[in-house]
DNA sequence: AAACATTTGTCCGTATGTATA
DNA sequence: ATATACATACGGACAAATGTT
């Protein structure tokens, strides 16, 4: 017998789950260094759970690449690569890309004029040199076009790799140009019209705008 | 004598590692049914193991969205939808894309003459008519050419698309067409070329292709 | 409705294997 | 090299929640 899958009832919350969440934040927001050592026994007494919750949730980060389990020895968060950008940006920017043009299919009014109020956000934390409220507003847009994909299989892959790209903007000096703004701009315009080719390619350069200037950046280090 | 560089230490096999890979395939191959409940206690003893690393297990499997968990309720394998597979295609293509153009970078003699020997067994495979040995020489190919990449964000999210694929090929009808065949050998000129542009594409249309061939054998049955 | 039987989520002890003195 | 301390992987017990009679 199948089990009924009840959407309306609450679903409990699991001291597994919220062990999850807050260890995911602190590893993204840095509280939990890159290569820190983590020791179940002191994250349970942290987290008030005990030591099963805390090792279930780091097994599910190790899956996400967030940490790294030495079988017997150590756990670990893993390092934090700035190199790394240059693996991480590509595939989230065909994902994104394809998201744009599968969601061009669904676009209603009202997501549209959403984008579009976000994307003004978008540009005032910017124009304030707010890079955090930035960053965030800018998952947001991203997030909506996403969600308007409506592929559970996008959306699960995109949230695990917007954690690794959180993180890297956290630990590094890596930040989002002005640029983006009229870019978001043009790509809300092709999705209006449904141009599904103009705004999936312009989407997929608006990622890859970021490694531009990163190797930019690299470059005058040197 | 120089210090001998140290090679692969022979990591430590845990009872969690080879139970998941163990229910793994089970669901696969359909040894654990869409939709059949799953009791931690029954799989343990199966598997001669204590529930611990059962749970641990089904926790990862979730995590790919090939089982599902309600919280104090129950466990069970996930639905097969068939037309799931519309959903799972499109971002796999353009994984796959996205991997032809950056395995360009890396191509050795060496890989290029593999790929055509494999493909030459998916033909082989194809014209005696074994479908499941052609599913798995395929993936081979494509497995070739992700590894060639070189991006591990990439490599960790084909693997777990590439276990829906299977998993929908067996409880399925889909099959590789004999199309595939001469498409992978064109990829393969292209690759030789270092044409990114035309071998991405190709390769992009070759995964979608499939869903081609299931849309117009699912009109058919209309 | 209420007590029962299951099954799950969590806790904690223990043994095995690892690092360190 | 040996012994010691320690962290982890696993097991088993208990408790909370579910659904069943």
């Amino acid at each position: 017998m199948p089990v009924p899958a009840n959407h309306s009832k609450p679903v409990r919350t699991t001291a597994k789950e919220s062990a999850y969440k807050q260890i995911l934040h602190w590893i993204i927001d840095g509280t939990l260094y890159p290569g820190e050592k983590l020791n179940d026994t002191e994250l349970a007494e942290a987290l008030g759970v005990s030591r099963t919750p805390v090792r279930e949730s780091l097994q599910l980060l190790e899956s996400q690449g967030l940490v790294k389990m030495y079988p017997g020895k150590a756990t670990q968060v893993t390092e934090v690569e700035k190199e790394s950008i240059r693996d991480l940006l590509p595939p989230l920017a065909v994902l994104q890309a394809l998201s744009t043009e599968l969601a061009i299919d669904h676009m209603t009014k009202d997501t549209i004029s959403s984008l579009k109020s976000i994307n003004q956000e978008f540009a005032n934390a910017l124009y304030q040199k707010d890079f955090h409220a930035a960053l965030n507003i800018d998952e947001q847009f991203h997030q909506l076009i996403v969600d308007a994909a409506n592929n559970t299989y996008i959306s699960g892959i995109v949230e695990k790799l917007q954690a690794h790209v959180r993180r890297l903007f956290f630990h590094t000096s890596i930040i989002l140009s002005e640029s983006s703004i009229e870019v978001h701009e043009t790509i809300i315009e092709y999705i209006e019209k449904r141009e599904k080719e103009k705004a999936s390619l312009l989407m997929k350069q608006n990622w890859l705008d970021i490694l531009k200037d990163f190797n930019l950046s690299e470059k005058v280090k040197q």
